[in-house]
DNA sequence: TATGAATGAGCGTTCATTCAT
DNA sequence: AATGAATGAACGCTCATTCAT
């Protein structure tokens, strides 16, 4: 029932299926589809939990077990395209560009981006001394926001021209980004020592 | 006219600006709007298309008049950003991410992404022999896409957090950018040269 | 099982409680209910049977002990009130105000009133001569109406402010009313006679 | 336009009356309905305040224009039943006993009701001693409440059974209550001097 | 040139009611 | 004896869009 719920909204979006061709979709009629989940926003906050949930476990578990230095960058970077390889429907739900703005929808789905972006940050932060922490914060901020979007976008355009794998994909982004992001550490840790 | 429309899309996005909200603030009927732009659609196209225009000269004279090798990515960058701390509307208008999918609007704002991106993948492949390009094509198309995306996020986070200035964010994207690109260009001149 | 829906058609009204809010507050199913009642309107109607029962014993008991004159009415209207304070809940199934026009319910509690009326047309017409009754009918009628009237406003204002206690609410009441039937009744009585 | 949906709120009540019905009845389709009146709500609203209007200024006039003592309570209840015979429509929307409990409309109506109780009261209250007033106000309201009820029972019956004028049936609640209230006057009074 | 007045089509939601088990 | 699962039929409301003037 979620199941096919899903596959409709990530095929048009939320705004452009109605819960009658929910309805239709599943087999049964609209009063069940509410009876069972409440209103069109929670049907779709349902679909994207699953989404959501899955997508947090694998970079959470890609992150755990990296190397030291930037290989939670390289992990989780690579758990995002798998995810996306693995299973486009759910990407597709939980990265939705049609969400009707300030709804119950968009709340829920910015709260997973906060997770995610916790985790991106927390983990950049952690090598930084404690006391300087603030000083870095907002950079650290900046950047993850940053890569989280170079993460989408690049996500997008391989489900538009599906050119690439998505393992070369992850590869082309981090080795991008590696680099900078050294020497900015570089940088960082000079600082928070001075 | 356009200008109050415009306005209206900025603040609340496409979806939530009924015509009968834009009439209201430009001080005139309903029947006159769709005499003169049609239909809702090309309303927000007429503005898109303004700031679309603004957009794309601004980054084309800001890669224009740069400095050879990355000078190009540098002001282009530069530029966005400028351009989004100039005027938060126009970028918000041609930004919007409550779009629907698949209709004229988005189409049309695919456009002028499309331009952009033009601009940097045609900047970028200069450089390569003219012969090898095809080659070259794909990679560079997708980490097009993928600048690109990290700029918007980018600019997103900065119009929700306004923590620093936009050079600061511009400097920040591109620093942290141009080491990576530097050693991917390296290889693929060499793998050009070949 | 009569008893939970009792309290919640009192506390709304038959309208704002639907059969899943009383197959909740009693913990069984909805079929359950519809094999004990048939369909919400008969429910309803055996809550508002037990509640009419109550009150048309209470104010026939209330009427036979009387003393003879208008003691009946002094009675009755003290056995009305009496009820109201007893149990508030059973008074306000007897007269919702938010009953749908015209549906069997309203007929249901249309034929208490008619008893209840029936008493007390009843009992003032008792006194009049048999063959003049015919012609004082419609005029008693109409007292008998806006006495019942009378009580039913006086009873919800009680229930609204609970300013006084409902013995003397009563008791303001008939002591207005009497001295102007005992009027009328003398010229019932003269007409009768000549 | 209001009128349509007059006859059809008088016919059948607020809740039996959809906004189809009404659009149907008009001639026109439903968003016109909106366009002009917001809601459902408001639309019963405006048909109601016409009848509340036109029932308070009838009153009102009617006081004013009264005989010192209880020339006031004659010519009121007297203008109640004249509004009623000229108006059964008006009267009807006025009240409705299908409201909705709770709702803006009952809200509306329950104004109006407190506009008239006020004309009652106050004109009761006006002959005793301004000191007093405060001790003799809640059996005024009391009462006030009562004959509204009293009154408008009577108006329903006469409804009903069109048995009498309304000019008899003003005249008898008049007449039953009228020596009751010189009694309790003069208890008053005299209280009030004590 | 501009408008007042109007609509077609559809959407999210609710609720009394009923089978199959 | 009781239920889990399901539905038919509305209803209030919205919005892009269009005539007649």
């Amino acid at each position: 029932m979620l199941d096919a719920a899903h596959v409709l909204f990530a095929e048009r979006g939320f705004g452009a299926v109605t819960m009658d061709d929910v309805a239709a979709e599943v087999g049964v009629t609209k009063p069940l589809l509410y009876a069972y989940f409440g209103n069109k926003e929670q049907l779709y906050i349902a679909c994207m939990r699953r989404a959501g949930d899955a997508l947090l476990a694998a970079i959470m578990e890609a992150v755990a077990g990296a190397a030291p230095g930037f290989g939670a960058l390289r992990e989780g970077v690579g758990a995002f395209f798998g995810f996306l390889d693995e299973d486009r429907d759910a990407w597709r739900v939980l990265f939705d560009e049609t969400l009707p703005a300030g709804g119950a929808v968009t709340g829920a789905v910015a709260q997973y981006r906060e997770r995610l972006l916790g985790l991106v940050i927390g983990s950049l932060l952690e090598r930084v001394p404690e006391r300087r922490r603030a000083d870095f914060s907002i950079e650290v901020q900046a950047f993850a926001n940053t890569l989280f979007g170079a993460c989408e976008a690049l996500a997008r355009w391989w489900l538009r021209s599906g050119a690439i794998s998505t393992a070369e994909a992850a590869e082309m982004l981090v080795s991008t980004i590696e680099p900078g992001m050294r020497a900015r550490w570089a940088a960082f840790s000079q600082e928070a020592m001075a």
